[in-house]
DNA sequence: ACCTGAACACCGTTCAAGT
DNA sequence: ACCTGAACACCGTTCAAGT
């Protein structure tokens, strides 16, 4: 629609876009002013004049990532069933944008990595028979637990392989009475398959029954 | 012991002090190897000689904090209980070392702040009668919830308190037909209940029946 | 309204030279 | 063995000056 020879100004647009594309190709940590002016070939203070600094730029890059996340839909039968679907579609999203995590992280701005899932959480939490407060609590816990996890996960990707002194800890003695338990935590962890694990407890300690408004 | 007077030479014990300071005053980014030289009284590059560089440095500091965290006391009389108990305090541990939960992530090495209650955990989940890579599962799953929490409620602290957009959320249909879960999202958010009911929940999940080997 | 270069106040790190 | 200053290659940001 718009012609390229008419870009005789910088645009806040342009600069966004070279910015995405920085960040996506080696991290937020590699996104310089001078670097995304160099880019842009232009002064490094013209930049300034259409985001304002770093701080605002990387705000609006995460603000952007984060509305084109996408919709999360359901599957399955029972609540309980599409609450875990919910976490695990989550999870995925949020994994398929790893920069968006490390910005957020950077920016200290978790709270937007909640949105994507925040109404359908409600919605299932609500079908499964949750009222009120407890509603509430039962959405935000699997929102932080996912949100949580994700964060663990992509710290344990980026460190290096070394983890020391772990195996030295399973000769104790429980270790030794189960010798299986001992070789499973020597074992490196799978993530996908603890994260489902951990969320179907969590799912079903929050939705199961026991869990009735306490009389 | 070590009079004051013979200190004619810098030390590595002395610089990691002075580091531990500067951090526990305003954080790993206020601790820049400058800074620390001046406070120190030397030459930057002679802190270079005594721990490398300052990523070797931030190691160095991390690993002493996760030494000092002190041991984890189970309380509670069924396993249930007192899983829970170990991960209350280990958050707790972890949120009285702000700085550490900061470093390991500016590190990248959030595996460190599994450790201390690795050992307590394993005794717990195998008196509870779990067994093998069951227990292992288990085991982990308490501690990447601990640790993901903590992540979470560190970087909803030092973020601005602006979540804006979140109430029109709860405008929606659900929202309507339950108003107290409207009321309660809109609420700021208690991290110590969010805690205690989220590791409630997935305790009970991994810990309760219904969970017995896949028959 | 938008762009520019110069300048300020910082960084981490290396290296040759000192004792 | 330990310390030093100078130097390199970076940062983010401000500001006066241009068109």
């Amino acid at each position: 629609m718009k012609s390229e020879e008419t870009r005789t100004h910088l645009n806040r647009e342009q600069v966004l876009a070279a910015a995405t594309a920085l960040v996506k190709q080696h991290g937020p940590q590699a996104l310089t002013m001078r670097k995304l002016a160099a880019e842009l070939g232009t002064a490094v203070t013209s930049i300034y004049w259409h985001v304002g600094n770093r701080e605002s730029l990387l705000d609006a890059l995460v603000e952007r990532t984060v509305a084109d996340l996408g919709e999360i839909h359901p599957t399955g039968h029972t609540p309980e069933q599409r609450v875990v679907s919910v976490a695990r579609s989550l999870r995925r999203q949020l994994r398929e944008h790893p920069h968006l995590v490390a910005m957020v992280h950077e920016r200290g701005l978790t709270e937007r990595m909640f949105l994507p899932a925040q109404q359908v959480l409600v919605h299932e939490v609500h079908a499964a028979g949750l009222r009120g407060a407890r509603a509430a609590d039962a959405v935000r816990a699997v929102q932080v637990h996912v949100v949580g996890h994700v964060l663990v996960e992509r710290n344990r990707e980026r460190a290096p392989v070394q983890r020391p002194g772990e195996e030295e800890l399973w000769s104790g003695r429980t270790a030794e009475q189960d010798p299986a338990l001992a070789r499973a935590l020597a074992r490196p962890v799978d993530p996908e398959a603890l994260f489902t694990t951990s969320v179907r407890a969590l799912v079903s300690g929050l939705l199961g029954r026991g869990n009735g408004p306490g009389t």
